[in-house]
DNA sequence: GAGTCGATGTCAGTTGCTGACATCACCCTA
DNA sequence: TAGGGTGATGTCAGCAACTGACATCGACTC
């Protein structure tokens, strides 16, 4: 007989995003959520930095994809060309869980300290881009820009696709917005 | 007499950012910036909304600042046409206070909370711009894009403007940072 | 001179977060 | 198989960020 149930972080992320999503962000107490997955406050914090990190637990995972990504792209490619398809990558990943990606979001833009986490992970990410175009032998500024730009594109791209009014694939709204890039920076 | 002096705002964001430089961000806390200034912690959360706020006060002019740029800018400037020029009256109004702003930015460097609190103003800033674009015709995604990427080049301008090794001036790092999209984009 | 107003002070309380130490099922090894 | 080590959790005390309620008092108005 174990002592505790296992997949304690799981629980604990489960629990937060049902009571995150139920009451909201600000009226939901650590010890609230660490009480609705049988476990203590400090336990919490123990798997979690704070309360806001257990919403952005998947972004190791999201980063290792996009890196991967780019690095597997042919020689030939430029870089942008590289970051769509790390785009295109992710794009697929999400695809599967919109309702868990709908509900995420709706319950971030609905806090603005979890705004701030989102946008500090995304810049993470577009540096992550940036560096694994950087071993690709991509220069800097072009490689930054390009992670910035391509952070963007996905900004734009994943926005419209939570929105409920589309009904279009993920991948499909990046190409478009990569399209729309083009357009506007190319002119 | 007076019972208080006057500019407690100005005295507490002095306080904050000599205490923050000196000591870093994690090791101040509200109670010993108020008492800097001669003020008490209560009164410090009246002026500012958080410990983070004291340093983002003045962005709220530099909003209204882009703003005003793209909305004066000629009928026949395209999106980035306008937004380029935005960027080029923010550049000019950060030129003269080099000094301050590299002490800042290293401040917010050196913490992570502080860098969330710039994102979602560069964030906030990107959509002000998106928004003045719209008011001049603009359609989404292009507008929304355009918001996007005109901060994303200002950010690699500024970042190697404050860098020491740059002497450049920032408004003419901002033109090579734009030339830099195209290239990347346009191609 | 009375009354209002606005900026500040005082105080008590909640919550996020941390350090130190205890517990105990599980695993390894002699 | 006994005994010790390990790792995940619990317990507890405490700091600091932040908030609400109420008091203070100079300045301004009528």
């Amino acid at each position: 007989m174990v002592r505790w149930e296992p997949g304690s972080r799981g629980r604990l992320e489960e629990a937060a995003m049902a009571l995150y999503a139920e009451r909201g962000y600000e009226n939901t107490t650590v010890a609230a959520i660490a009480e609705r997955a049988g476990l203590t406050e400090r336990t919490f914090f123990r798997h979690f930095a704070d309360k806001r990190e257990v919403l952005f637990f998947g972004a190791g995972a999201l980063q290792e994809l996009l890196v991967g990504a780019i690095a597997t792209a042919p020689r030939s490619a430029t870089p942008m060309e590289a970051a769509a398809a790390a785009l295109h990558a992710a794009g697929e990943r999400f695809e599967e869980g919109r309702a868990h990606s709908v509900q995420r979001q709706r319950v971030i833009d609905a806090n603005r300290e979890l705004q701030e986490r989102e946008l500090i992970k995304l810049a993470a990410l577009a540096a992550a881009i940036a560096e694994a175009l950087r071993r690709r032998g991509v220069k800097d500024p072009a490689a930054g820009l390009t992670g910035e730009a391509a952070i963007a594109v996905f900004r734009i791209a994943f926005e419209q696709w939570v929105a409920e009014s589309n009904r279009k694939r993920l991948t499909r709204l990046i190409d478009d917005s990569l399209a729309a890039l083009k357009t506007i920076a190319g002119g």
